[in-house]
DNA sequence: GGGAGATAGTTCAACCTTCAACTAGATGAA
DNA sequence: TTCATCTAGTTGAAGGTTGAACTATCTCCC
């Protein structure tokens, strides 16, 4: 196939330009982002002591893991962060006594990341503020009637889980 | 009226917990926003040299206000930023020559952003692939029967104008 | 076995963001 | 006028992220 659609570097008369509702439809997708994500981060620091949202994601994604441990690759592809952010915020999180690291003894290259006591306690007790705030600049903004169509574009947009970032043979 | 609802500290018991559409949403979004700035982000750095995608929507603000030019305070309100960021990220932009900064001649405090030459010839030249980016981890990847209620939810999510971060009166 | 190449995780420097001062000019009441 | 107060924008230090390099281990085919 002679496939000339891979990389080209789009011109300016090939574009297809976003129409008006498209457009309106990304610029509101950024401010969104940006908007709910801040607005999280704001009441995290409010109700909490110290606790960022990024903090709280890998107490939950912990927490909801057998043994309340996960790899720190795993953790990271859950994340979608980086290995060495992810490594510099378990880094800070065990000095605050969140978590623990414990060598993989299948594989002794590898590292759990396991959630302490005070670590569960931890997202326990900031579980509720957190709900609360995520309702608040959220869910409770859409419109039930919209969710399930909101829903489907939402998971169309993440990351495949096989889906490298490559595409670009030559 | 008694109103107890306002900063009640969220406790275990009030909470109403996301259920599981609620929460698949919550993490979908969460999700969607990582990845598709993430590649939209990897896409600008691939096609351009060295413009990251917080340049060019600084560039785009500016490109579409009258003379090119805005105030400081009103930039970093459109792009939801802090106004130190925006200083910080206007100042890498005029040292590379995208950016001029002005006097305001009615309010001497004042500064304007304005694009140079470059810096619109630039946002020219990065759009085309700009628009592939974001159709390729947007709106391609959206059922266009499920845009209307995208676009409302997105559009309930986003900041209002008149709206602080005001609320708790203590 | 042994070496090529992949994978797990960390480290380091450059860069970016945040947050709390800080400077300077505007505003308004007495 | 004068003082308090507000707003515009910048600065500087502390902390977080990125991306490339690095160590250690595993895989697998000869």
């Amino acid at each position: 196939m002679a496939d000339t659609a891979t990389t080209t570097p789009a011109s300016h008369d090939d574009v297809r330009w976003l129409d008006a509702d498209e457009l309106l439809m990304w610029r509101s997708f950024i401010d969104a982002a940006s908007t709910v994500l801040g607005s999280v981060e704001a009441d995290m620091k409010r109700d909490t002591d110290g606790l960022t949202f990024d903090d709280y994601e890998v107490l939950v994604h912990l927490s909801e893991s057998p043994e309340h441990r996960l790899r720190m690759a795993e953790l990271s592809e859950r994340l979608l962060h980086s290995r060495s952010r992810l490594t510099q915020r378990v880094d800070r999180m065990v000095d605050r006594g969140l978590l623990a690291r414990e060598k993989c003894p299948d594989d002794k290259r590898g590292t759990f990341a396991v959630l302490t006591p005070l670590g569960l306690s931890t997202i326990e007790a900031a579980a509720p503020d957190h709900l609360v705030a995520v309702r608040a600049a959220f869910v409770d903004l859409i419109d039930p009637a919209d969710r399930p169509a909101v829903t489907r574009a939402l998971m169309a947009l993440r990351r495949r889980q096989d889906d490298g970032t490559e595409g670009g043979a030559d």
